[in-house]
DNA sequence: GCAACAACTTGACAGTGTCAAATTATAAGG
DNA sequence: CCTTATAATTTGACACTGTCAAGTTGTTGC
């Protein structure tokens, strides 16, 4: 009567999570389009009405899915910082390639976490996720961050804007034909190319 | 027997660019997610099977749809243009705003532009307007190039993706809740942060 | 041990895209 | 003018989707 034993019951034990993993593994190795209720609740053995009980609809899985999303994205930024040491500049370089590698990574989940087909409102865990997210971002930009000018949160949103725009476009195949030019440019030579508060020191 | 009265024959004359702008009609009125086969073919009064003939499944009408949007985007461009001057940093700030003004008006359009779930490489008539659309962001950024460098193609995509970027995210509700700091970050900040050419001649 | 409750299953329904076959309109040829 | 061929459209079917209602079964509390 071990709770995790092999026993045919009708209960799972960790269903919810079971369900994530699989559209987790779905979203990878099959992509956006069939990751779908059905798919998941047959990858993990139940039935097919069975994910209703533990979301709300595909949005609620989907929801549930993209906040694993916001951590991993988190990790990877998280990571190049520990190993970018002390200088602002290469901290924000660091989160930069970050972003892109996870985005490279996992195009399906990339795709999922920003396709705006559930409520970032309606799932607490999501919106915690994702702003975990977004305080990396931020803690990296603030010392770019020009003060007094109630401009607060212009850097980052420059960053973000700069790095999103850039995965995205890399991942939507409308760049024309495979090796055009748009296709050789690297991220690396745009943030010399920005005013940040820094660079007049250097300067 | 006049071809455009309106006699119930089984021939629709142009039922092509008529389930085009049906599916033009759903996607600025219902959103992204109705956008189907069947409700353009109902909406042009002719039977559920009828799209399979003057496109190949659904990604080939959301490819002539898309078609479609990037025109428009090309015209939105243009337009600003027009009212720009000879300036190349007004002419820059008018392609951004442009693009960002249709983003916002046509954000269902917008998402399907760049959902990547058709092949630009299989419809020639995409592939040309999104060129020319690409063709106007190049022509405008030509001016900020930096020569000789072998890094043509940077400040186009530097500007793309900055925009690009930034409408998405602002499409995406990903950034906090309604009047959060993010939400309040106005475009037009960010062009004078980047390090353009013409800018050392005006510092 | 029994009752209440939650988890899960079963079955059904309205949608969807897509295919094959049948129907009909236009066009071409004799 | 009639016949034939071809293209456009319809009809019907299939597998798949999300979702709901009702039934079943395991767990829990008393």
């Amino acid at each position: 009567m071990a709770p995790n034993s092999k026993n045919k019951t009708h209960h799972h034990g960790d269903l919810r999570n079971a369900l994530i993993a699989a559209g987790l593994d779905i979203l990878k190795h099959k992509g956006l389009a069939a990751l779908t209720l059905r798919a998941c609740a047959t990858s993990a053995n139940v039935s097919h009405a069975a994910p209703a009980h533990h979301f709300q609809g595909l949005p609620g899985l989907q929801a549930a899915i993209a906040a694993r999303g916001f951590q991993e994205l988190t990790d990877h930024m998280r990571r190049e910082l520990d190993s970018a040491g002390d200088d602002p500049h290469l901290r924000l370089s660091g989160i930069c390639e970050g972003y892109l590698e996870f985005a490279n990574q996992n195009p399906a989940m990339f795709q999922l976490m920003f396709s705006s087909t559930f409520d970032f409102q309606l799932d607490s865990d999501l919106l915690a996720r994702s702003a975990e997210a977004y305080g990396v971002l931020s803690d990296t930009c603030a010392p770019f961050e020009i003060p007094g000018t109630g401009k607060e949160g212009g850097t980052e949103m420059l960053i973000w804007s700069l790095v999103h725009g850039f995965a995205n476009l890399k991942l939507s195949d409308c760049l024309g034909p495979k090796d055009a030019p748009a296709t050789r440019v690297a991220f690396a030579d745009f943030l010399p190319r920005l005013q940040l508060r820094a660079d007049r020191k250097d300067a």
